[in-house]
This record gives C-alpha cells, structure tokens and sequence, in this order.
DNA sequence: GTTGAGCGTT
C-alpha cells in the first residue's frame, strides 16, 4: 500500500484537508498536527453505526479502521474536548488567566534576627503551607544577614494567612508583606482586564512592547546559560540566552515568540530555588524619549513609589510600557476597573475575593476577613485606595503624561497609610 | 566585631 492522502478536517462539515499516509498505511499524528497544531488525534462517523469512533493510536502512529482509511473525513481531536484550536488560548492568555486566578508572590519578610538562616524560614513558614521560596539577605562581602528575607508560598491562602498576622521568629517579631516592587492588587486587576484586548494587534515595527526579548533579574551566579534555557523552554521556543561576564546578576532570554515573552513580564519565577523577575528588556541604546519616561517614572523595580505606584509589572513589563498604554487607551478600562473597584463594599478585598473563588470555595475570600487586626485594617486602606486611585486615573485620562505622577502619589499615599498603622 | 527601618547585586 503505497502513499496517500487522507481527508482530515477541524470539523465534520468543514473542508478537509489531506494529510499523507506512510508506506504502511498508517498515519503519523505528527502529519495531523503539523497541519492542525495541538491535535492529539482521530476520530470518525462509522457509516454503519453512524455514531463517532476514535481511530486508533499507538504510539503516535494512527491506523486505518478495518485497515482501510477509505474516502471518509477525520476529524481532528483535540485535548479536553477543545473544539478550538490550540493555538486561541494562546501562551499570553493562558499566563494571564492564571495571573488572575491563583499568583502567588514573594513575600518580603521584614525583621529577622541576624542569625536566621534561610533553613530557619523554612522550617517556620512550613508550618502555614507549602514553602517554595526562601531567601535571607545577606551582606556579600561578610555574609551577615541584613535582618530581611523573601517567602514565596505554593498557595495563595497561605499567602493571605501568612499577610495576616506577625511572627515570632527566633525571638523577634517579624512582619511579612508584599514587597514595593510588587504592584498594588488594584492596578494588577484592572491591568489584566485591559493588556488583553491589545496583545493581539498593535505590532509597531519596533515597539518595544513587543519585544521577544525579556530580561531576568535576580540571577544567580549558578544559573548557566542551559539552566536558563531548560527552565524558559517550558514556556515557548527559546532562540536565545544571554548573561553578561562578568556576573550581573540578570540575563535576557530571547523567545521566537513576542507574545509568550510579554506574558512572562512581571513575573517572578523561581529557577533553582531563587525568585527571579522578569521584565521587558530594555533597547541597548534607548531613545531619547524613552530616557525621558525612564527618568520621570523611575526604574519600575526600583524603590521610587511606595507601594503600588507605577512601578507596576501588571502593566506588561517596563515603566514606559505602562506609560504608553496608559496614556493611550488604557484609561477607560481603567476607570472601569476603579468603579467595580468603589461598587464593590470589600472594596479591593472584595474583587480579590472574587478572583480567588474561581480556585475553591473558601479561598482568599474567607481567610482575608477572618483575620483580626491587619487583615481588616488592610481591607479599609485598600478601600480608600480605590478611591483615590479612581479619582487619579480620571485626571489621568485628561492629562496624558503627567497625570500618571498624580495617580501615583495619591495611590501611593493612601496605601501608606495603611503601612504606618500595621507595623507596631 | 556594631545595627533594627527597610525592599530583592538591571
């Protein structure tokens, strides 16, 4: 049985397309997906019992019913009854869908003694969940702790718990908190809403918004090209890794793909143990007007703001990229975003307890409330700075430019707030 | 070798 074609199609009244058979008669699954991405195999209408019936695979090889493949249309299945091609759940979407739902991050834990070691986080923040993260700061010349570290946890409840409450650490009281770098949960939410319906489109010749390029701060010594490369594989094809000699502690990993790196802007990643942060990589030589925002926004991992300021990963990376965007058509969204904000009477709480639903029942929701003193002293200062920021983003919609320095500081200030009545 | 509010070797 020499070669041929067999008619395959997305759908049983679509057109189909033929896909070669091999010598034997069989047909590679790697054929079908080459022409139908994401496809995992087979299936047909019998003639006979008119019903579907899935065609045989073994190891990736399909075989013709009653060893005959016949004139009939095969339909292509894909995994979980997607219907849809693979590909409309694109790396982008699939990274911000979970953004919403889940997302932990690291936590700044402040006020350790000299002497806890990052074993000691450990074994302390194990008994709330699963610990995925730990770091102690540490002076690299003498090795001395700065008296600060990160947790990251596995589960956001754990997250929440953890948020809620001081603890008692090697006899010190020690306070874990989101770390400035880390945007305020409002500006993340409305952000996620609005980045989405712009991925697609808007490909300028060299946006740098775009960019398949994507840096990764907080790089370890240890961490080899290869390291890299493996870790960042699981997200798209990687076509380039690059980490300056001598060691700077950040690289910049090149995706075939400028969707899946914009995905991965803002995110932390823990690669061989450590948080990493990924975001835009900046042009080698900026222009003069990217200097410009740089300047007046600050590094947007830097310390300028805060808390929540524009220093904002939810924006897609870079302190420009959320000033274009802002300054173009995010805003509307973004006063949508404030005014779900204002309706809700959990104020900010209550939008991230509807994210949290979506994972179970009793997620962020109950265990944000329930705490006593923080917890609820947090909710009201998320509140208010839902409120300043709806205001702020108003103006931010009349005034391109300088309006973000507004939203900033009144955001910033309110959140503050907050801050200075928690520590104690 | 000290210290005790902060913010992670772009």
């Amino acid at each position: 049985m020499g070669e041929m074609y067999i008619r395959v199609a997305e759908d049983e009244n679509e057109e189909p397309m033929e896909i070669p058979s091999e010598d034997d008669g069989t047909v590679l699954l790697s054929s079908v997906a080459a022409q139908f991405p994401g496809a995992c195999g087979l299936r047909y209408r019998s003639p006979v019992s008119q019903c579907m019936r899935g065609v045989r695979l073994v190891e990736g090889v399909l075989h013709a019913p009653e060893s005959n493949w016949g004139n009939l249309v095969y339909v292509v299945n894909y995994p979980k009854d997607n219907k849809r091609k693979m590909e409309e759940m694109d790396a982008a979407s699939a990274v911000k869908i979970k953004r919403g739902i889940q997302k932990t991050s690291d936590l700044i834990v402040l006020g350790l003694p000299w002497k806890t070691s990052e074993q000691d986080l450990k074994d302390y923040f194990g008994t709330f969940g699963e610990v995925i993260m730990v770091q102690v700061k540490r002076d690299p010349k003498s090795g001395n702790s700065k008296g600060f570290g990160f947790v990251r946890f596995a589960d956001y409840e754990t997250q929440v718990k953890v948020m809620s409450q001081r603890h008692m650490i090697d006899g010190r009281w020690c306070d874990c908190k989101l770390p400035n770098s880390k945007p305020c949960p409002v500006a993340r939410w409305g952000l996620c809403a609005l980045t989405q319906p712009l991925s697609p489109s808007q490909q300028g010749p060299d946006e740098p918004l775009r960019s398949r390029k994507v840096f990764v701060g907080r790089c370890t010594e240890d961490m080899t090209a290869e390291d890299l490369r493996e870790f960042f594989m699981q997200y798209g094809e990687v076509t380039d890794v690059f980490i300056p000699k001598p060691f700077r502690a950040f690289a910049f990993v090149t995706f075939a793909d400028d969707q899946v790196a914009q995905s991965l802007c803002g995110e932390d990643l823990i690669i061989k143990g450590v948080s990493v942060h990924i975001s835009n990589a900046e042009p080698k030589h900026g222009n003069s007007r990217q200097m410009m925002e740089r300047g007046r926004f600050g590094g947007f991992g830097g310390h300028g703001f805060s808390r929540g300021g524009m220093g904002n990963s939810g924006m897609g990376g870079g302190g420009s990229a959320g000033v274009n965007l802002g300054a173009l058509s995010l805003n509307p969204a973004m006063m949508a975003a404030a005014q779900a904000a204002l309706q809700s009477s959990w104020g900010v709480m209550g939008m991230l307890a509807s994210q949290q639903g979506q994972t179970g029942a009793s997620g962020g929701g109950a265990s944000a409330g329930q705490g006593s003193g923080p917890s609820r002293e947090q909710g009201q200062a998320f509140g208010s700075a839902a409120g300043s920021a709806g205001l702020a983003w108003g103006a931010a919609s009349n005034a391109a430019g300088g309006a973000s320095g507004g939203f900033s500081s009144s955001f910033g200030s309110s959140l503050d707030t907050k801050s200075s009545g928690w520590g104690m």
